[in-house]
DNA sequence: GCAAAAGTGTTGGAAATACACCCATGT
DNA sequence: ACATGGGTGTATTTCCAACACTTTTGC
């Protein structure tokens, strides 16, 4: 059974369900390669991540990540940004590989071996289509029991997430493009799972001087509203992180 | 053409050379997977890495890594650690995943797949044997232009080592079990190419309270000796990280 | 005027850095 | 005796954590 992508709008292109790859990794006399990606989002103060669910009866019920197999003259990556694009019909999204998952009996179609890539997008810039086999968010919290290995592919990716979140500006590709210092620290405190200072929070922030303060406020809020802000990506990036120092 | 393994005295066994691979790549209907380990050592302090001359001719006189395909039935991990026994004859080494490479055309014989794995290992206990396609340690400052990307990949798990060997205890891998403070701080300048202030890094090491004095000495040093250390493994694993620190 | 969140500074403790001298050993 | 690195302490600075009140807006 082939299924229709409509996320965006878009004409569809066929997406491979769990038989089509089935037949492709049993036909196979050798090892077969697929991405899965963890793809994350933030709304309703919460990290949510975009699942799907499982077409394979020995897993009938359970949920399971985004995946597909690689094409024999795809690069690794364009694989993973393929997936998305046929999932949630956006391009320029944030992706990385985290881990690359082998163990001989992880997936009961035959030998399979996957690769996890982490994303991050915007849910502002997506239009969720429940046609695709249930294809929902998901609150990270809820997240237990997925199907296959995708559970120990999800905990990395969250885990990876968490620690990478803290040394690097992925953040805010969760976050509309303009922010308030409240909804990134909100953002921060889903994700870490953890209460911060507020006071502290913008210290820090301010201090690393990526902020450009946008002149302007919220919008329809029932309290104050607040400066919005967008990161300053060219700043840094040109930034050189000094590194050492010993700690664990 | 098989070679023979002869590290650590073994019978041995045969390991893959490129013609074999070329076979069964090319033979092959889908995507093929290898393993390349980036093995780091440490000897007369510098940081070496483990390298081969690579058999294929169009990257004569060229050094590359040392990689073989993954069997059909064959855990991801399990053939990094195949690989490592053939090629130095050490069952017990620091060994971990780092990145999976997969550009369409960076394999000249068809479409591989490599997984990357970074191994630090001790170099006192293996024995070189240079019969093996000129199997020898290199000067990590000294390792240029690669067979295939395998620049690339060193170069990932170089800097991946240097960010990982800060924050989690790898580096006493590549020491001897008892080590000075001296030995100790040699590995990291020369690991991070820095040069640190030995009284803050005593300080810093005591602080962590990891090192167990084993109330002996150097011998043969022409100068005073130190005090040897071991580190406490099992007093490191128990401890919790408080990991909550954005920094960008 | 009340609820809700925005915005703002100071202080004390901990950790990192910078820095210089005496000690033990082999030659 | 001298060359080499081992071993130690202190003063300064920087960073982080803790903490409370006033302001602005919507209702």
């Amino acid at each position: 059974m082939d299924i229709k992508l409509s996320a965006n709008g878009k004409k569809a292109s066929t997406i491979k369900t769990f038989q089509t790859i089935q037949t492709e990794v049993e036909s196979s006399t050798g090892i077969a390669l697929s991405v899965d990606c963890v793809i994350f989002g933030f709304d309703e103060n919460k990290l949510k991540v975009l699942l799907i669910r499982s077409d394979l009866k020995k897993f009938q019920s359970k949920w399971s990540l985004l995946g597909d197999l690689v094409g024999i003259k795809e690069d690794l990556d364009n694989a993973a940004y393929r997936i998305l694009k046929e999932r949630t019909g956006l391009n320029d999204v944030y992706l990385e590989q985290v881990h690359t998952f082998g163990a001989v009996n992880r997936h009961p179609a035959g030998r399979v071996v996957t690769a996890a890539y982490c994303s991050l997008i915007n849910v502002q810039h997506y239009k969720l289509n429940i046609l695709d086999n249930e294809l929902h968010w998901h609150d990270v919290q809820s997240v237990t029991d997925l199907a296959f290995d995708h559970q120990s592919i999800f905990d990395t990716c969250y885990k990876w997430l968490q620690k990478r979140i803290q040394e690097h500006p992925l953040g805010f590709n969760l976050l509309p493009k303009k922010f308030s210092l409240r909804e990134l620290q909100n953002l921060y405190e889903a994700i870490l799972n953890t209460k911060m200072d507020r006071r502290n929070f913008r210290k820090k922030f301010f201090a690393m001087d990526f902020l450009i303060d946008m002149n302007e406020m919220e919008k329809d809020v029932p309290h104050r509203p607040g400066k919005l802000y967008k990161f300053n990506f060219d700043k840094y990036a040109k930034k050189k992180k000094k590194w050492i120092g010993i700690d664990f």
